[in-house]
DNA sequence: GTGAAAGCGCTAACAT
DNA sequence: ATGTTAGCGCTTTCAC
């Protein structure tokens, strides 16, 4: 005996007008005649009429949903949540809201969280992708699809990257510049775009001199591992580049345990909260998340609105900012 | 001309069988015979069918979208993002599908947000209230509301908290038996159930000796400015109790450029990435972010299926982690 | 300016 | 086991 929640047919009895001038009054349109109007308005309140979107868009003929996907590698890392705010803050002036999805680097989550976003008629999609095929998003051809962060694999469509290559080759100049020759690279798995244009890069600025190269590094504690290893090893380098936060972090720790984090320099691509307040401070190639995702999203509402252009790429420029870990 | 998604009745008709026999399929009824269901998967298959579930929804007896609605402060802070995460987790094994949104304390957002999600029909709603009054919930009868992080005000409903006054109360003990007398309190708004609860735990361990208390600080540069004045005033503290992890981010900054980093004590509230590596490493009172966020959603789930006893109070225990700040 | 009828894509209830 | 009819809450179309 839940008390129903009341339609427009309650809300046109109550008022005693017919069931479209509700639905007119209801959507602003303003060929009702005030009295009428006022009639409806005050019947709205007083049942507490709510419309009900879904039976809306239903009928509708641009079918909007007003709501669009976000899948990004885990909402709870700091690049990803600066990213989904910023995506959230394109979306709420224009009273869109989004569904979240983490996808842990996992083909088979993105592509039934893409579906799962498809069968609830998101208007749009931005993704950040796992490096998998996406010829599945073929399937879902009225959801416009952006991608974030990652160059896509399998399709296409437009991409907002940071300028991953002449930002990781500036970092590793900038510690060249310093006098160091023998720089490691510790990198996330190669299958992800970001990974493999870091590493691209790093091999830019070195050509022949490149030192010691660790891929698929995924955590601190692998990164802190491979830190040890390699500063333990034969030819330990002078100096690390670590071409991801979670890495960087990895490094400082290894650093500090080994008693060598004023002895050997790092520069980590991504920035990350409280870099300023260690001891170094963690000099950074600073990637810019609120910027990637504010053009992301705007890419995706143009793409809603029916820009048809062909795909575009938007880079995000980096910033080097020396703090002191980079300039020992 | 976009190629328009298909529906069942397309299946149905490239299938040569009715309609509700591929509804049947779709939905996994076990009652159609082998080779007609085979027939609906292959039209199925090669049409690239989808559901559409706001029209399944619409038809359907239970109504669910499957869809529910997370409101917290901010979704790209630390705490918000692991909350946000933990619900995710939750919601992934049952299918469903998060809606989120930031309120950054903002009551008329909390309102218009929380319509926008009944509009969208969401099963149920996640919410850190902003601390204004709640009675506009009452509206959306449909829709069952959880509590986060902070008590509401103006309604009630089952709520997941942190042990806020023993937590404070124990890191102020801390202090005390340190030999600290002369503790100083640094809080969020009093609006906030939080604020208000962690300053009863201060002023419980320490009665009518409790130090200087300022109040409202929400961002670390207010922290960070009224730290440097209590500092620079007439009776400084020698100890900070911190009760937000902005503020004591905030704290730290103004202990590094006074200098007194290593001669004023402080512990703070809610744990952060990388305290143990700064210099002290920061004492803290953790919470446990996850475990709050997997409560809530495991309660809303409850509630979805149709549990209908009184509020609870979910309480989660905070652990003090002595790093070296809080026991110079 | 207002309303009646049709129907969006789907499932419930009731045949057969 | 399969199909038919009605209708969820709403907007469209078209008549008045």
């Amino acid at each position: 005996m839940t008390p129903q929640r009341p339609t427009m047919n309650d809300v046109a009895r109550s008022a005693g007008v017919s069931l479209k001038t509700v639905s007119r009054v209801v959507n602003g349109e303003t060929t009702v005649a005030p009295d009428l109007a006022a009639r409806v308005q005050a019947a709205v309140a007083s049942l507490g009429y709510r419309q009900h979107l879904g039976a809306s868009m239903l009928r509708r003929n641009d079918r909007r949903t007003r709501t669009i996907g976000m899948l990004l590698e885990d909402v709870s890392n700091p690049f990803s949540a600066a990213v989904h705010r910023a995506i959230e803050n394109e979306a709420r002036g224009r009273g869109v809201q989004v569904l979240t999805g983490s996808l842990d680097e996992d083909p088979q989550r993105e592509r039934d969280l893409a579906a799962a976003f498809a069968e609830r008629q998101t208007d749009g999609l931005i993704l950040a992708p796992t490096g998998a095929d996406l010829g599945h998003l073929a399937a879902h051809t009225a959801m416009p699809v952006v991608f974030v962060d990652r160059t896509p694999t399998g399709t296409t469509g437009d991409t907002v990257i940071s300028t991953n290559v002449s930002g990781a080759a500036g970092a590793v100049r900038h510690l060249v510049a310093r006098g160091h020759r023998r720089i490691a690279f510790l990198g996330d798995h190669r299958r992800l775009s970001t990974a493999r244009d870091r590493h691209l890069g790093y091999e830019r600025a070195l050509g022949r001199r490149a030192g010691p190269v660790v891929h698929d590094l995924h955590d601190p504690l692998a990164a802190e591992r491979a830190t040890i290893a390699l500063l333990r090893g034969p030819e330990p380098p002078t100096a690390i580049f670590a071409a991801q936060n979670t890495i960087t972090i990895g490094v400082v720790r290894a650093l500090r345990r080994l008693g060598r984090a004023h002895s050997v320099a790092l520069v980590g691509f991504d920035d990350f909260p409280l870099a300023d307040l260690l001891d170094p401070p963690v000099t950074v190639v600073a990637q810019d998340p609120a910027r990637m995702g504010g053009a992301a999203a705007e890419a995706l509402f143009e793409r809603i609105a029916g820009y048809d252009g062909p795909p575009r790429e938007i880079r995000i420029p980096t910033t080097l900012i020396p703090r002191g870990s980079g300039e020992l």
